[in-house]
DNA sequence: CATGAATGAGAATTCATTCAT
DNA sequence: TATGAATGAATTCTCATTCAT
């Protein structure tokens, strides 16, 4: 029965491949590059060291992996709003509004992702990604500019800054700890939301 | 003599210690922590790896009060424009023009600063200046809102966000090694105070 | 049909030893010992790595038996030299020859065999090489020696020493990367043929 | 008395890198390159792995150094044996006998300096040295040449099958573990000077 | 106090060998 | 019997910290 005995196979490859990264991504949740050892990642994923070199050439390349996994599927969502229909006003919003919301859920590997450098090689992907967020978000700007939705701006460095700016949300929660609850979540959310409307629109909301 | 040599001794010591504070600092700034290693402060600071230890009980102090001397410093240039004359607005302008200007000449420094990871007590240096930060821009705000000047906002978010915001343009421009030249540099200062300008008090600029 | 079948399968089984020895060969002629890895040997074998243990139970001993097999044709290549007619000075001369110009025809693998350590064990099946080759010149020195076509002398050590000089004119040339040229190899057998006949006969060639 | 501290100092430094040399060299004779490595050089040598690192930047550096103290002296013993006066015939009589005899004190570190390959780094100086030591010969044999004590031939192959030869003669007492008498050792030696002799000489001694 | 050599715990990576399927 | 993923001991090198002088 080669093909039970293929599909089984597979199916546990795959799984160690995907163990490996979960680990190696729980690990950064917790800890950090920093405590993302080898050797951590491997116990944490129930393997033998060497195994993880059987999935990925380096432990760079294991962490370049894992930060792309996660940075396409941000970019994606983030993407996939700016592309979607509505005023340009609109679409900044409800972008800043999922970014935020997902990041606050883990916010430890949020800001593994978004500022801790680890190796000059990983964070040529982390800088990619934050640049294609830019990108994104400026696109939007000057979307807003030429249908006379913002005032003149320069679209680059507003969006590094929107971008930053939703990032520090971020990044402060974290050190506290706290979050824990729904709301003060939702309030951080919306105030995030309605600081990035005013920074690109300026004139109160409505 | 004993007053004399005593005076002396102190002033070598007092020298040393400024020393190993400044080649770490200036280590910092070339290289970022990674390269800041005990032994090549000692180097720079012409003294022996041992004698470090007769300053600092261990190199994360050392590091912690690098930091704490620079953050303090930036700190007090930006509360002392918050404590000065002027409308909320106009404070709040200075305030981030001062701050990105200043940063903009030492960029790694501000790196470094701002998010590359050394340690965890380190980090909490870190953490606890942009705290202070959010706190005097929060401030600023809050005078704002109360003065009619500004749009009801929470204050503590939205300095957060200015806070990102300001550190963004810096992290980015950081990663992209331009910004040589003096012009670039002024548009991105303006630009990011114009962005700040509209994020607390919505309303384009008369 | 259990006789096909056996066959069938001894055939495959010879097989497989067959391609896994010629594999070890081709990578050790290619890379020497050091990159004929157990690894790469299944792979350019085309069988499991794990098959490679079911036919030789660890790969020293695969290494044995390679170097064996090689040593044994090049002992028989010499060894009937010394057994054909001819007077001893002409048949240590062809053998020479003979070793010589095959074995700047695989230089890396001639190298392997006569110099490049493995493993203690594997050594051994050198060494054991070596003193057969020695041996076959010994007993041709004797009868020159006895024939008088010879002066008297130490025929172990004047043995030993022209197996040295003819692998010397081997290793070095390897070195050099040069002798790719025909003629130049020519030159080179001429002269060691020359060397060897000077060395054990004493007095110019005719 | 900074005087005498600097000189204990300077000698306890001298002191370490020569013990580490000694032990690194102690065991490439005991057991070949293979089983010197850096803990058991540490080890032998009575200091820190990391000590080592102080006054080696590698490995292979160290490995290099101690081939080449060997070697630079095995080279000086025969270069002057070559430049004293005599006949070219008696020169390299002397300058194998210097050789052989000395290299049979040592056998086990004689092969390591020989021909056991290491690394491509270290292996260059290894080979540097063979070509060293041709070149000596291939000189004097020149010489005899020139003066018609020998009879014409290829005096480059002649001088590395003769360094071959007397190499080969090393080699194999070494796998023997015999050799310990004089007698035994001196028979070897002079048999190889004698075929040394006849080879480029050519015509019995008389 | 100052020195700087010595320390040694770690960390990443390799590869022969095993063993469940 | 064949497979090849998994194993984990072994190895080199780094660098914060210590301590004899």
């Amino acid at each position: 029965m080669p093909y039970r005995r293929t599909e089984r196979v597979e199916a546990r490859l795959a799984d160690n491949r995907e163990r490996i990264l979960g680990a190696a991504r729980r690990l950064i949740t917790e800890g950090g590059f920093r405590e993302a050892q080898v050797g951590a990642i491997a116990a944490a994923a129930d393997v033998a060291t060497g195994t993880i070199y059987r999935y990925f050439p380096s432990k760079a390349e294991l962490f370049i992996e894992v930060l792309r996994v996660i940075c396409e599927r941000e970019l994606n969502v983030v993407s996939a709003i700016a592309a979607s229909g509505g005023s340009a006003s609109e679409r900044i919003a409800s972008a800043v509004r999922a970014f935020v919301s997902r990041a606050l859920r883990a916010p430890r590997l949020a800001y593994a992702i978004i500022v801790e450098p680890v190796d000059p090689e990983v964070d040529l992907v982390r800088l990619e990604y934050r640049r294609g967020q830019v990108r994104v978000f400026e696109a939007m700007i000057e979307d807003g500019v030429r249908a006379g939705e913002f005032p003149p701006q320069n679209a680059a460095v507003s969006a590094a800054c929107l971008v930053g700016a939703f990032l520090e949300s971020l990044v402060r929660p974290l050190s506290e700890h706290s979050f824990a609850l729904e709301e003060e979540r939702r309030e951080v959310i919306e105030a995030t939301v309605e600081f990035s409307r005013r920074a690109v629109k300026g004139g109160p909301t409505p």
